[in-house]
This record gives C-alpha cells, structure tokens and sequence, in this order.
DNA sequence: CACTGGAGCCAC
DNA sequence: AAACGTGGCTCCAGTG
C-alpha cells in the first residue's frame, strides 16, 4: 500500500499525528466503579463454579481427566459431552475437533452447560474488557493505542486495550463495561456516527444507479426491501430483528463476495431458527416461512442445484433479483477484478496504491472499508486541530471506524456539534468529490453520565 | 520458560 | 470461477 499523492500521504502523517493527540488525551474511567464492578463479577462467578463443582457432570469430568480437569478448557468439557456422555457433535472445526462454542452448547439441556455458558460470557466480560481497562488505566484515565500501520485495508486498528470492540449489543455487557466510561467533570461524552456508511462509499464506488438511489431517497431503505423479499414479507411487516439478518447476512454479505450457498444457510440459522425471530406482526418468520411453502434449508452445497421449495432456493432466486437491482454494480465489480489480474495492483479512492496477492472478495472488500475509514480520518484530523486552534477545552477520545467519541465541554456543545457535522457530511465532500455522489448523515448521541447512557442528542 | 496456533468471542 | 471483510484479546494445548 503505497500513497500516490501528496494527499493521501499527508492522511497518513496527520492521521498518526491527530491520533497521538487521541491517545494522549485519553478516556476517563470512573475507576471506583470499575474496581466494584469487578468485585461483583467475582462473586458470582465464583457462586456459580460452586454449583458446577457439584453437579453430575463434573464427576464424569473428574473421571475422564483426573488430575488434570480443567473447567476453563473447553477442549476437556467437549469429550465429556460428546465422548462420556453421548451427545452428539453437530459441527468440527477446521482442524476436525467438535464445536465446543456458544451455539453447539445452547442445544445442550444441562443445567451444568446453561451455568458454563453463563461462566464464560462473564469471564469474557471480566478479563478481556473490565480487566484489560483496569490494567491499562493511569490516574483515572486510559490512554489506549490507535494504530494506522497495522490493517490491511489501511482502516485504523486498536489495542491495549481494544477500545473498538467494546461490548454493545449484548445490553447486560455492554452496561457494565461502558457505565464505567465516563466524560470529564463539566463534560458530556458525544459519540458521532456516520450513517450506513460504508453502504454509501460502496455506491460511490460502483456509482451504481439504484444504489445511489436508495441513499438520496431518505424513505428508501435497501436493507428493510431485501428483508421482504428474502422473507416473502410486506415491507410493513419487516421487523426490525429481520431487517438486521437482511442487512448483515445478506446484503453487506452479498457485496463483499458471498452468495446463496452461504448466506441462506446463515440466514436460516440465525433469523430463522435462533433467537425467536418474528415479523413485526409477532409472527414467528420460521411459520411465516412454513405458510408461504419453505419448510427446508436445502442441502447448501456447492456444485450441487439448490432444490425447489427451500429456502435455499428462494434466496438464491433474490441474490439473482439483487444483482438486476444493481446492475452496475454487478457488472463493475467483474471488470474491477479483471483489471487487478492483469495490472497485479488496485487504487484506492483516497489515493493509496495497493499491489500484491489479493482474493477476489479483498478486491471487494478493500476499496469500501478503507476509504469509508479515510473519510472518518479526515474529519478527526480537522476537529483535533480546530479544537486545538481554538483553544478549546473538549477533547477528541476514541475512533471507532465510523464514529468519533469527543469529550465535550458543557459551554462548547454546540458549537462542537455543529462544527462535526459540518466536517463530517460537509467538508470532507469538498476535499474528495466522490464522496459527494450521496448525502452524508451522521447520528450525534450524548451523555453527561457515561457511554452506556447515551442518548440521542436534540440540540 | 517462551512462543505459537487453534478456538472462541467482542466490535465495525 | 470462488464463495463476506477487517481487527484484538484470552485461554488452552503443544513444542522445543
């Protein structure tokens, strides 16, 4: 990866520089609270090994492994279960060993399995985030690393600790850990997101008609569209759970490379048999499904033709509706993959030269998430100098990819605000013009309490 | 004892 | 024709 201009050199020198001021900044922890946190976690993770130490299943354990039985090893926990016990292993690894993951143990009704799991998501939470902050802090504040040397598609990366996969969607983890994040006193904490962003740097990219569509349309929605047509539904009744599935198993899915072998059997395990997913009628969508006539995966194998009335079936059928959706789309990214096999090398929009051995898929993976991270990298850079050129007191803290994190001064909220927005959707669009083919939003939410509590911002 | 790869799980 | 991408961290198991 090399920059061919002057410009996108520059992204990477005050990039690395705005970065530094981020780290030196650093995040303030309510270190109290996290100790505490702590404490408590210890309690009932310990309770909990208690009751696994005299269940049935940790005699079997003892006997099969003796002196050396470990309940952190779920290598150990798997040949009890499918080699003492008799249940079946549904799934091996690539190296051929059984699946001894959150999804093979759920199917086991245990009372000793329902407690491990239990166990292990908290010491997830404990070691990895509560402790990896803890270990880290310094006075009450964090000062973790933000790296542009390390990610192949020259996105940002982050460590000691990793600051971007702090928990969310799992609300219990995510309270936890993020209460214990906090702004400074007099401050409120602003996190700034793009919306759909890489979406709109992919129909940039490909300048597709109808994908540049959907974007300048703000009653549009792909995602909630092809969630209709993968589960046969009225858009009304695309739920929200459904239109996450559509949206992260099939289109985000689609465009980087994958196609209906996969993402049907992806869907129907995850939408259609987990976690209870209904339309927005209350409908389970595996009945709804069944009613419209898809009662089975299919064989999901490669080389072999999906079946008529399975799921498979049907969302190869929709992969071939996305593809007439998108047209340009479709043809494009043939002749940008026959382009690299002959030059041997690829350009980035933001002016980065990338030669070397790459798949297909990083052909398309590459020019989206890379220049959808520049654009974030460019507005970090203008804020931390204009917060700096200004003398102001509020700090940029975190980058999360899409999203700046800002510790605001209380006197400043505005005006960082608005400033944001306008280098965010505004601004960067006058420094590259191909990201003014769509409108740029951005969702602001803020709290004066901690990350966990923020809340959309109404200014 | 240091190191490595596998497996698992967290984020975008 | 191939078959979603990028990261970081932890624990275990095996190696020399």
């Amino acid at each position: 990866m090399k920059p061919t201009t002057l410009d996108a050199y520059q992204l990477m020198h005050e990039g690395a520089l705005a970065l530094a001021d981020v780290e030196e900044a650093g995040i303030r922890i309510d270190v109290e609270r996290l100790d505490q946190t702590i404490a408590d976690i210890d309690v009932v993770i310990d309770g909990l090994y208690s009751q696994l130490q005299n269940d049935k299943v940790w005699y079997s354990w003892k006997e099969r492994w003796g002196e050396k039985s470990n309940l952190g090893s779920r290598y150990q926990l798997g040949k009890v279960l499918f080699e003492e016990l008799g249940y079946k292993a549904k799934k091996l690894t690539p190296t051929g060993r059984a699946q001894v993951n959150e999804e093979a143990l759920t199917q086991i009704n245990l009372s000793f399995v329902k407690n491990y799991l239990r166990i292990e998501k908290l010491k997830k939470l404990r070691t990895t985030y509560l402790l990896g902050i803890r270990r880290e802090v310094v006075g009450e504040y964090l000062h973790a690393f933000f790296n542009l040397h390390l990610a192949r598609t020259m996105r940002s990366s982050a460590s000691e600790p990793n600051l971007q996969n702090i928990p969310i969607r799992d609300t219990e983890a995510g309270r936890l850990i993020r209460s214990c994040i906090i702004p400074r006193d007099g401050h409120t904490l602003v996190e700034i997101d793009y919306s759909s962003l890489e979406y709109r740097v992919c129909a940039c990219f490909y300048q597709d008609e109808n994908m540049l569509a959907y974007v300048a349309d703000p009653t549009s929605d792909v995602h909630r569209d092809v969630a209709a047509e993968l589960f046969m539904l009225d858009q009304d009744d695309v739920s929200k759970d459904l239109r996450f599935y559509a949206k992260n198993q099939f289109v985000f899915a689609t465009l980087y490379g994958s196609y209906y072998v996969n993402t049907s059997k992806n869907l129907w395990n995850e939408a259609v048999l987990g976690a209870s997913v209904t339309t927005s009628g209350g409908v389970p969508i595996r009945k709804h499904l069944a009613s419209k006539g898809i009662k089975q995966l299919g064989m999901c194998k490669p080389g072999h033709t999906a079946l008529k009335g399975t799921f498979e079936r049907h969302v190869k059928q929709v992969e071939e509706r996305f593809k007439e959706r998108f047209p340009q789309w479709a043809e494009r990214k043939e002749i940008w993959w026959q382009r690299y096999l002959s030059s041997g090398s690829f350009q980035m929009m933001t002016g980065f030269s990338c030669s070397g051995v790459f798949t297909r898929n990083d052909l398309y993976n590459y020019p989206i998430q890379g220049p959808a991270f520049h654009l974030l990298l460019w507005s970090l850079i203008q804020m931390v100098k204009w917060l700096k050129d200004e003398g102001m007191k509020s700090v940029v803290v975190a980058e999360v990819h899409d999203s700046l994190l800002i510790d605001v001064e209380n006197s400043e909220l505005d005006d960082v605000i608005a400033k944001a927005k306008q280098v965010m959707t505004k601004d960067v669009q006058d420094h590259w013009r191909w990201a003014a083919r769509v409108p740029l939003e951005v969702e602001v939410e803020a709290s004066e309490k901690n990350w966990y509590e923020k809340k959309p911002w109404k200014g």
